[in-house]
This record gives structure tokens, sequence and C-alpha cells, in this order.
RNA sequence: UCCUCGGUAGCUCAAUCGGCAGAGCGGCCGGCUGUUAACCGGUUGGUUGUAGGUUCAAGUCCUGCCCGAGGAGCCA
């Protein structure tokens, strides 16, 4: 009875007897040595069988497997450079080998295939070496994202999923028939966060929302996962600062934990090592100028055409695009016209038509990962920007009563987990970087 | 919602001027002691997205619809 171990710690069974639990994901047969390619969830690892090795009905056995079938693998750990796998190094010379499955023909092989034949295999797809990788970097992300807030005096609330006709306006909500009564999938806990912090000080949520946006692009999914912190006695200036040293933990977490992955996803890790603080800082307007200079340059009439940006309208993804190539890390940009951004925000002093917001650019073209501000302190205020934008009243009545009780200056954002794991794992399409996306169209499996 | 491109074997694609619907991969059978998406020989595999139209003849031309991809807008 050998010892059942994980491939994740095969280095430490060199010329030890050991058993693997796993599933097939590659086979090369070559006459009188079969090379399986065994996956356990930890790692991958070559097991090779060698015909004089082996009794003939266990060779047999390792001759008929098929992709994904499933077994239970025992052989002698030895390393040999020529030997693939995760970690590479070493490989199994099989003893015995037994079936727990044949595998049926299996849809997705070690060839090409397009995006919506892989989405409709993601049940299948989530165990190629890619997508393994990417979803092992986003679990990651997600505990450094705790840690470093839990680390942080940020404690973690809870906000509802299930949330009355409030949010930011009710177009891009998913609406749900509650007991008869409409309510609708939340797309921010930020309102909840807001009341929180009087309790706590500094809170976070954290949970998947909701954009019913009819959103067709590789940015964009209709439910994504989005930690909110939210600071009291906070300002713009030290939201900043929390938020280049929140956004480098994770990415340095990331390359301690996860540097293998990303080596297998071939990162440009030099690139993510630089990602320390301080990032850089542009204002709107500094931005608005050097997107002007850029569009005076260029000679593409179709890029010149999508950079033409007027002072008060909000960033595309060409303008968040162009702003980017500028920097060899993370960019804020903050000072945002107040008329493209959300009614709660406080007005930049002196500047009423500014707004105290800021957007954390990712480089490398990823964009916005995350969006945040300080938010309007003062009750009068507040209630002439819900008349401003001719939102109902009586549903944020519970809102600005906040600034009734004590009230003080503070300040959140959000980021966007999706996006963050699709910068860090330099994934095209943020559908890969979560199990099973949601999207326009969408909803299977 | 708008713009562009696409839909042919399980998958990725080809099919010239409208003239017999093909290849690679996968599967199956056989061969091979170091393969890395192996290789070699054989074999299997089709309602060409869908509904109409033009034509002696439509994968190919025309019209509607469906589905997908990339982008815009909006956003994290």
């Amino acid at each position: 009875m050998s010892r059942s171990i994980r491939i994740a710690d095969i280095a430490s069974y060199p010329g030890e007897t050991v058993t693997i639990h796993g599933w097939l994901t590659l086979k090369t047969g070559k006459g009188q040595l079969q090379f399986l390619r065994v996956r356990d969830g930890t790692g991958i690892i070559q097991a090779v069988v060698f015909k004089k090795d082996v009794p003939a009905d266990v060779f047999e056995a390792a001759r008929r497997l098929t992709q994904e079938s499933s077994l239970v693998v025992t052989g002698v750990v030895r390393a040999d450079d020529r030997s693939p796998g995760m970690p590479g190094g070493y490989e199994l010379g099989v003893t015995d080998l037994q079936l727990v499955q044949i595998a049926g023909e299996y849809p997705i092989t070690p060839k090409e295939h397009g995006p919506e034949f892989l989405l409709d295999n993601r049940h299948l797809w989530i165990r190629s070496s890619r997508q393994w990788a990417i979803l092992r970097v986003r679990a990651t992300v997600v505990r450094a994202i705790r840690e470093w807030l839990d680390q942080n005096g940020f404690i973690n609330m809870d906000t509802p999923i299930l949330t009355p006709a409030a949010g930011e306006g009710t177009t891009t909500l998913f609406e749900v028939d509650y007991f008869g009564e409409p309510t609708y999938l939340a797309q921010t806990g930020q309102l909840y966060n807001e009341a929180n912090i009087y309790s706590f000080g500094r809170v976070y949520c954290f949970g998947p929302t909701f954009r019913a946006e009819k959103s067709k692009t590789r940015r964009h999914l209709t439910e994504f996962w989005m930690v909110e912190p939210e600071a009291a006695f906070c300002d713009l200036d030290q939201l900043m600062e929390i938020e280049e040293q929140f956004v480098s933990y994770i990415v340095q977490r990331t390359l301690d934990e996860r540097r293998s992955e990303l080596a297998m996803l071939e990162r440009d890790i030099r690139a993510l090592e630089r990602v320390t603080p301080p990032f850089y800082r542009i204002s709107y307007d500094d931005a608005l100028h050097r997107l002007a200079e850029v569009q005076a340059r260029t000679e593409d009439p179709e890029l010149k055409e999508l950079l033409s940006v007027e002072w008060g309208s909000d960033f595309g993804s060409p303008h968040e695009t162009e702003l980017t190539a500028q920097f060899d890390k993370p960019v804020f940009v903050y000072g945002f016209p107040t008329q493209c951004k959300a009614f709660y925000m406080e007005p930049w002093p002196g500047r009423p038509e500014v707004s105290k917001s800021v957007d954390l650019l990712a480089p490398e073209g990823y964009g916005e990962i995350t969006g945040g501000s300080e938010r309007i302190s003062d009750p009068d205020l507040l209630e002439q920007r819900i008349r401003e934008h001719q939102l109902p009243p009586e549903a944020f009545s519970w809102y600005v009563d906040l600034r009734q009780y004590g009230s003080v200056p503070h300040s959140g954002f959000g980021l966007g987990v999706e996006r963050t794991v699709a910068w860090i794992t330099g994934t095209k399409h943020i559908r890969e970087t979560v199990p099973y996306p949601r999207m326009i169209n969408r909803v299977y499996p």
C-alpha cells in the first residue's frame, strides 16, 4: 500500500512509490511506452507506462485510456528534466494503474476551439490548463482582497442582494418578483456601506452584483463580483492612498502564491512586479489634454474620431486605452465633471462643476478597475442632488437620514474582481475569469 | 440599441465564374521504447443556421428571421 499524495507535493517524494488520484488530460502512446498526462486538481504530472514494467492487463488498461478517464495510478517518483507538468521536472514510473471510469468521447480536444463552443462546454472547459490557472489566480485574488481589508481595519459587512427600487436609477437593474412586489438585484452595496461606517468606522461588502446592461464587450458581465470598501473620516487623497496600497497588495500576493500559474499563462511578470505604491495621479483636465495631444498626433482617422471628447463627458474605452498606454503601472484619474458622475459625490472645493471622484485605470489597456469618490456629507446638498437627478426622495430618505446624526467626510470605492483578474492574468476577455460567466444571451451552463 | 464580420462533419476550417461537399484534428483499427497539440497506414463521419425566392442546377446569388464574434454606448 503506497502513500496517496497530491501532485503539487511531488517534489517531496523522489524515489518513493506514491499513488495519485486523478484524470487523464492527454495521452501519447508509442508502442510499448504510454505517456499519460495526469491531473489531480493540484497539478499535472506525466506518468510513464512501460510494457515490461507492469502486468499485461495494466498495460492494456493504460493503452485503452481515453482523454478525461478517471484513474488511480501508482508509481515511482523520479526527477526528469524532459517531463512536462505543473510543477514540472518530475514524472511517475508507473507500477500499477486502476481505472475508475473510461470517459466517453471528450468534446474539448487539444486543438483550437471557438468561444461559443467553449462557453457551451464551460462545465468541461474549466478542466483545461489555462482556465485552471486563471481560476486559481482568481481564488488568490479574492483571498488577498479579504486579507488586506481584514488586516487594515475594514470589517466585512454583507449588504443585501435583493433591494428596493433605490440604486442609482432603475434602468440597468434586474427585476425580481418579491411576493408580488417588484424588487431588484443589487448593483452596489455602497449606500448600505455608508450606513455601516457610522457603526464600524471602516467596512467592506463583497459579493455578486448585477447589471442588466445590454453590453457586448470583453469587459462586461451581467453578474460580476465587486468588493466595496467604505471609510469614515476619509477624504479623496486618503482614499487614493488606501486604493494603491490595496491593489499593490493584491498583485504582490498573487505573485507570491501563483507565480507558476502566471508563468503558465505567459504573463509578463516584470510588469506586475512594478505594481507598488505610489501610483500615478492625473486630473481629469490633465487627462483631457493628454488625449487631445494623442488625437492631434495620430494619423489613424478612426482613432481620431474615437478620441474626440468634450469637457463634461466620461471617458470611453478608447480613451482609457490611450491614457494607460502612457504609464507603466496603474494610474488614478481624479476630479471628473459632476455631470457625468453619480449624484452622491462631494463637489471639489471652489469648483462645483468638478466632483471628488477617482477612477483607477490598469495598465496595458485593461482599463477601469476601481471607481470611487468622497461622498456628500451635507444633508441639504444631498437632498438637492436627489432632486436634480429626479430620484424618488422617499426611497432615499434613510440615506439622507445618515447625514443628520454625526455626519462626517467619508469615501469609498468599488473594485471589479473579474477585471482585476483579467489584468493580472493577462486575459483578454473577462468571461474567462469567473467559473460560469453570465452575459447578455448566456446563462448556460 | 447601433456598426462590422461570420454560421459547411464532434472541433477548426476549405470549396475558383453558380456545375460531383473536402481537408486536418478527434473517434475507431493497426504499427512504433522518450512522447510534449508525437508520428505513420487504414477507417468513420454532412438536413451547408433557418424560412422563402431566382435558376436546368444554389454552400455559393436575392429577401426575411435566428444565433455567434469584435467594437461603440454604458459601466466595475
